[in-house]
RNA sequence: GCGUCGGUGGUGGAGUGGUCUAUCACAACAGACUGUAAAUCUGUCGGCCUUGGCCUUCGUAGGUUCGAAUCCUACCCGACGCA
């Protein structure tokens, strides 16, 4: 039995868009989706209850900093991801792809994962195996990456098989291949260089993952797994992914290379991650470059992104499944809130004696319940209610919006959809 | 009434002759955040033009000095102690 199903239910006409079904070992997430991420197996601010009460239907935990803390031999050992943070619905760990960047060429210069054109001064190449002596807390090599633990420095060496280990001790209902996601401020030859890493690692990840002839995990709500005999699927889906940059060329081949990788036994990926390296104006030409090139059969995420606009653009070009931090972060750290207006920072002072919701029609429990002025004044008294509150509407927000655009693909005025809400919705 | 100590920018609190519009923290104001080094970070924070500079500030008023938030005098205010 295969550990994923997708079906494909209702596509957008003229585009790469499609309405599905993912069903995994903890239950069926209707496509496109928005997962909320919970790096440290917990969504800051939201218990499993309220996640769902916003309407999550998926979350995404991270391998790099569970291993870490509190290990994922313990994960495993506390009965597996879902057990241990009491959450039944599905799951997905990243790699510790990211963290090669956000540790590594990224750590300490300022450089997001979304490039934007107004940072001339990023737009000068890094030569990342070149400078010598930077900061950093992960130094690729050539089988993998050293990481310096940015909790207590203890050093730490992951690689592909590594990485797809820890996963599977964690016991997500899906994995992802050990990848490098470059900095968007890398020249094509540094992208070239690190896109045939990524493909090598991608081909040890696949190949480790099918290697396991055991589910070492038993997560919670799905029968145990005994020792198999050979071939037998593992609970877990394994995505790949593709890199490339913002190249044409390299993120076509990517697409190719990945969705044709197979093991001697001729098993593939279950489904696709798209990452890294974006510069906000081809952030939609790269998804769609890839796209064109993925299986339609299969599920894809792209990873790391979420917000409005970025939203609209991938569910119309294919995506499936998006990751953000952005929901639960700009709650938190900024009081910065969507609206349908657009983004709004709550800590502004027209706010302090605004007795309205957040938003009048909003139907999450922060609006039905909670003042603007409210709220705000939470934040000025470092209230922790203050980021949760904000974290339910955000989340709802967003998780709503995809949603949305779920029901509008399968009824057909996607379109329309689309064009509406981009009308009212503009960043400050 | 006498004595002691002290009065610094929204607040707390540094600074005791020049490098002082005056450390720092908080507050305030604004900004950033896209597979979470993040309940974080950045900027502004006396006024006016604004490269740079001008003016006004350290309880009040005088004084000493080339030069004072810093020294002296008087006064005002506060805390404490003694009557």
């Amino acid at each position: 039995m295969k550990p994923i199903k997708f079906t494909i239910e209702k596509k957008i006409p003229n585009a790469l868009g499609r309405a599905g079904v993912l069903e995994t070992p903890h239950g069926k997430i209707l496509t496109p989706a928005f997962v909320p991420v919970g790096t440290k197996a917990t969504v800051k601010g939201m218990t499993p209850e309220m996640l769902k009460d916003v309407g999550a239907q998926v979350v995404l935990a991270n391998t790099y900093h569970l291993y870490l803390q509190p290990g994922d031999e313990l994960v495993r050992d506390a009965g597996g991801l879902h057990k241990m943070m009491h959450w039944d619905r599905p799951t997905v760990t990243d790699s510790g792809g990211f963290q090669v960047f956000s540790l590594g060429a990224a750590y300490g210069k300022g450089i997001s994962k979304i490039l934007h054109p107004a940072d001339p001064s990023l737009q000068i190449p890094e030569r990342s195996s070149a400078d010598e002596g930077v900061a950093r807390l992960a130094t690729i090599g050539a089988g993998g990456v050293s990481f310096r633990s940015h909790i207590d420095g203890s050093l730490h060496y992951f690689t592909p098989e590594k990485s797809i280990e820890i996963q599977h001790n964690l016991g997500a209902d899906i994995i992802f291949a050990f990848d490098e996601c470059t900095s968007p401020t890398e020249d094509r030859r540094y992208q070239e260089e690190a896109l045939g890493r990524t493909h090598a690692w991608a081909k040890r990840s696949l190949d480790y993952h099918h290697s396991r002839k055991t589910a070492p995990t038993t997560p919670s709500g799905v029968p145990s797994t005994p020792p198999q005999a050979g071939g037998e699927k593992l609970p877990q889906a394994l995505f790949g992914i593709v890199q490339g940059g913002r190249d044409e060329e390299l993120r076509r081949k990517s697409a190719q290379e990945i969705a044709n990788m197979k093991t001697l036994d001729g098993e593939t990926f279950d489904g696709y991650g798209i990452g890294g390296s974006f510069d906000k104006d081809d952030l939609h030409s790269a998804v769609r470059w890839v796209n064109e090139e993925l299986p339609e059969d299969k599920p894809r995420h792209l990873l790391g992104i979420g917000e409005p606009e970025d939203l609209f653009m991938g569910v119309e070009n294919g995506v499936d499944l998006f990751d953000c931090v952005a929901p639960t972060r700009n709650a938190r750290s900024g009081a910065s809130l969507y609206t349908k207006e657009g983004r709004m920072n709550l800590l502004n002072a027209e706010y302090r004696n605004d007795f309205s919701p957040i938003e009048a029609d909003c139907g999450c429990y922060t609006c039905k319940h909670y003042t603007r002025a409210y709220i705000a004044y939470l934040f000025r008294a470092k209230e922790m209610l203050a980021g949760i509150l904000s974290s339910v509407h955000n989340l709802y927000f967003i998780i709503h919006l995809v949603d949305k655009m779920r029901e509008t693909i399968i009824d057909g005025t996607f379109a329309e959809y689309k064009a509406d809400f981009l009308s009212h919705y503009h960043r400050k």
